[in-house]
DNA sequence: CTTGACATAGGACGTATGTTCGTGTATGAT
DNA sequence: ATCATACACGAACATACGTCCTATGTCAAG
């Protein structure tokens, strides 16, 4: 085959196709190795090798002895992904924006002490953290009134929440039967989270976990509904690569 | 812990703009070294220390063990280089797709079953059902192989758990110690989330919830890791007012 | 005074990664 | 047949680069 200044050859698009999508969805370039398997090649030569025709050709520029330092030049697309995939973003950017909702943490929550409570109502920007959670997965449509807290030590594992959890909480003083609930126990003295069961004479706790037993509490005033929980996020410390 | 949006430091700034500085005229990023030069600093265990802090706030990511890996997450510059509507559309799309992850539900977690795995690779938009996550609950920019799984029945209850919670995982056939893993044991015959600790001679299996022991398990073989979980939601249900 | 969190330096270590060389196999031109 | 050339494999090698351990100093809290 006459190699002139014609087109690319299979293996060329290939690569090309394959350094512009990395690229995308990486943020950094592939490694030679990465390219070659890639198009099925183990022989890291035979890439530098097309890498040293694709830059003769000036497709690409990369600097010698730097570590995925190519760039695309002339970015070469399998053209029916763009249209799709434009719309798509715009759709999605349309969504977004207007579906993200940002969590004020008011503080941490442990068992031997009250909840801490969001100073004021509107407070959210200042705050020092805060969680962004997709309204998608929030109950309610009205956020004024939420609040998120971070678990703090192992007390809570009877509601199936651990340390490093964090709950979202929305201000309440009241609540329904089956709504899980903060609340604040005056004989035990500490808070606790349970789902909430209001019973003939007494009220009913029950601990999220299905092994463990209720609590009944006989006095309504023995106990202070502080929040009900609408969400409990645990994020997977570790995990990079 | 969540997002923090504290001010950053005379070094973290200055890291931040070497970065961008340094992305925009070579097209990709510097070594951990370079960055130190940067800032005069000999030490590379500084910058990484800086590093982590950036990541941390969310202002960088990186892949571990990845050369020049780094990618800025909050660009300091403007984009006033691309021309036309479709750049524009691009920018939108980019911001949008920077806040607000779609993760497919590839199907149930049970204890009696191995993994359902998501179908093809990127067939997010065509799933039937997936959530939004904010991305910056996620620990990983590279959002490709993570999918999503809903918790059935009680039985992974010692992973704190729940029925109906819904576990965020990524793609992985091998774990690092600390990372929480779905695994498969053969002699079981059963799925179970738990931290991943590699011993000398055995691999532990630690539960999430410190009460309960670990599980032993003498023989590699006889336990098929299928994913890493990122992130465990759980929804509250019956909240309304 | 002690302790612990944070900031900093230096460097060992292992691996990720680009470079190069030797070899082999077609194919077409001489 | 011989030779040049494009294409391909594999391994050795040097080094670029990220990770991590140790040591030291500072400073505020206990």
């Amino acid at each position: 085959m006459a190699k002139r200044h014609p087109g690319l050859s299979e293996r060329h698009r290939k690569i090309m196709e394959f350094l512009t999508k990395f690229q995308e969805t990486h943020g950094y370039s592939p490694s030679i190795r990465q390219i070659g398997d890639s198009i099925n090649v183990k022989s890291t030569s035979l890439v530098d090798y097309y890498l040293n025709q694709l830059l003769e050709m000036g497709y690409i520029e990369r600097e010698n002895r730097i570590s995925r330092s190519i760039r695309v030049v002339q970015p070469v697309k399998a053209e029916s992904e763009l249209p799709g995939k434009v719309a798509e973003a715009l759709r999605i950017a349309g969504n977004a924006l207007s579906d993200l909702v940002r969590i004020p943490i008011a503080g941490r929550i442990v068992a031997s002490a009250p909840l801490p409570m969001p100073t004021s109502d509107l407070n959210y920007y200042d705050a020092e953290s805060s969680v962004d959670i997709a309204r998608s997965l929030l109950p309610t449509r009205d956020v004024s009134d939420l609040f998120a807290l971070e678990v703090s030590g192992d007390s809570m594992i009877d509601a199936m929440v651990n340390d490093g959890d964090i709950v979202v909480m929305k201000k309440a003083a009241s609540a329904n039967n089956g709504e899980m609930v903060a609340v604040w126990l005056d004989d035990k003295d500490e808070t606790t989270l349970k789902y909430f069961y209001k019973e003939a004479t007494r009220i009913r706790l029950q601990p999220a976990n299905p092994n463990m037993k209720p609590i009944y509490v006989e006095d309504p005033k023995s106990l202070r509904i502080m929040g009900k929980v609408v969400l409990v996020i645990r994020q997977i410390k570790s995990v990079a690569g």
